[in-house]
DNA sequence: TGTAATTCCTACCAAGTTGGTAGTATAATA
DNA sequence: TATTATACTACCAACTTGGTAGGAATTACA
């Protein structure tokens, strides 16, 4: 039941965009490992996770850097989080299980992801600022 | 942000052990174990976490077991989960945090925190048979 | 056109967690 | 005293976490 730090850091490398989101310009990871006190290697690891979904706008090169390409009510935080930490299933219990029928627990845990589901669904990025 | 197979069998046992509840007999590792074919030994370790937390009573010794020392709907399915799983603290970062005070994702864990406990707050053994 | 800055990609690694197994000691009962 | 259970301790393989390291590709700018 734990949040990894991919998902920590990767909500810390987001609310540091938005908050540079009006100026437009890149962001480099140099600036957020800085800044926040986290490795530059493990910035990018994680970044890769947010490019790879779109959730970033990168440029490479000098001057490059990161920014976001929506603005920051438009991003859920579900998103963020399904992107660094894959999707929400609280258990691995599949359709393989010889109980899946009558399995008095799996609407427990089918509740459980919706209720996490919808709690990361209801906050946008500026929701935090 | 997985449930372990810890929580998820202490919920099956602690299930099975309802079910059982009016008969007042004692029930052995080794029946719930053929019926959810679940390996005996790791039942034991199991089980080792919630007699600890005195969620059951036990007998030693032919004829013994374990039973609910409440009835079923005594029980909250968080008492399970935090005996089996831990206290429900989805992130890691402590008071020794330097941004501890400026934090601005810490109220979403918070919160988060919170959502989960309330979530099994409210269920009872009972509620799910 | 050269160089510095920056992301992108791949490989590696130590420590901890998960999901068990195995053996033995202890207790209760018939 | 033999049998049936739990209780306790030690061990282990595979996976995940939380990184580190090095270099290749790309871009801006002097």
């Amino acid at each position: 039941m734990k949040i990894s730090t991919r998902g920590r850091y990767a909500l810390i490398i987001m609310i540091y965009l938005a908050k540079n989101y009006e100026s437009n310009n890149y962001i480099t990871l140099k600036e957020i490992s800085e800044k926040e006190n986290i490795s530059l290697k493990y910035l990018e690891k994680i970044m890769a996770l947010l490019t790879k979904e779109k959730l970033v706008e990168t440029l490479r090169g000098a001057n490059g850097g990161y920014k976001l390409n929506r603005k920051p009510e438009e991003y859920k935080i579900l998103e963020i989080i399904k992107a660094s930490e894959g999707p929400i299933k609280t258990v691995d219990c599949d359709n393989n299980c010889d109980k899946k029928d009558t399995c008095i627990s799996k609407k427990l845990w089918c509740d459980l992801d919706n209720t996490l589901n919808e709690f990361f669904d209801n906050k946008t990025l500026k929701d935090l600022l």
